[in-house]
DNA sequence: TTGGAAATGATAATCATTTCCATTTTTGTG
DNA sequence: CACAAAAATGGAAATGATTATCATTTCCAA
């Protein structure tokens, strides 16, 4: 039997990010996904994430979005595409459909002729707890 | 004569940086502004460029987006609250009306109970000339 | 087993952005 | 005008994420 392409590419580290991606669901920074993997008493390097995550970024397995301060932050790009709601004072955060967004996205990007068409949005506000 | 709210809390380095957000027209960081006024003899210190930077972006005078690698820049923008549809091949950037967006947002905010509502909304893709 | 390629990770280097703080400029008031 | 308080300024150092170096280790096919 023979493995896909990607799976071909795919090292340890690879692998590694890819669980804790998966595991923690949302979104992190390379830092955070360090942080996380020493917790569980993985010796994995900082530079190594960043390779790792950076090669996953490379093959589109990962997505990469910007936090409001410009860090990288990585999620799973996964098939369905949503959207989140964070809580700036707690930092609690919903996913949500962007059913709205997807339609506008596109019907602006054909009005203005662009192609290869990719969007980010985010909504926050501070939550009911807080 | 009484002068605008907005113009009263301007002080010279402000006004500098509209002149220069003016001149060059598109967007640029705070790294490249400083070394344009540096060039034209202006000694002023990176400190404030990046002190005016962030109190224009407060007033809502100027706009603040990031590049693919994070660093930030920074456009003049009119009095509507707008989004932005960027090339990523040239960086050409168009201003686009968000009204369902809007929507979407107060939408999604309310059905979870958040309250101080902001969001961002960018739209990229490759524009028609490249 | 073995030689070379790929992977790893500690450390140092980069680079944008902030913080500190001493100095200068502006402003309001008598 | 003079003078004190407040605001603005800018150089230097600090910070923090990301990248580059490089010596060492792991993998793997022959």
């Amino acid at each position: 039997m023979r493995m896909s392409t990607i799976t071909q590419r795919m090292n340890k580290s690879d692998l590694k990010l890819i669980a804790v991606l998966e595991r923690t669901g949302g979104f992190a920074s390379a830092q955070e996904l360090h942080q996380i993997l020493r917790r569980e008493g993985d010796g994995i390097g900082l530079t190594t994430v960043y390779r790792a995550l950076q090669s996953l970024v490379d093959d589109k397995i990962v997505d990469l979005l910007r936090r409001e301060d410009g860090e990288a932050i990585y999620r799973l790009c996964g098939d369905n595409h949503h959207h989140h709601l964070v809580c700036k004072s707690c930092g609690d955060t919903v996913e949500i459909e962007g059913g709205a967004i997807e339609k506008w996205a596109k019907t602006m990007a054909e009005e203005f002729g662009f192609r290869e068409v990719g969007h980010t949005a985010e909504i926050f506000g501070i939550c009911s707890k807080c």
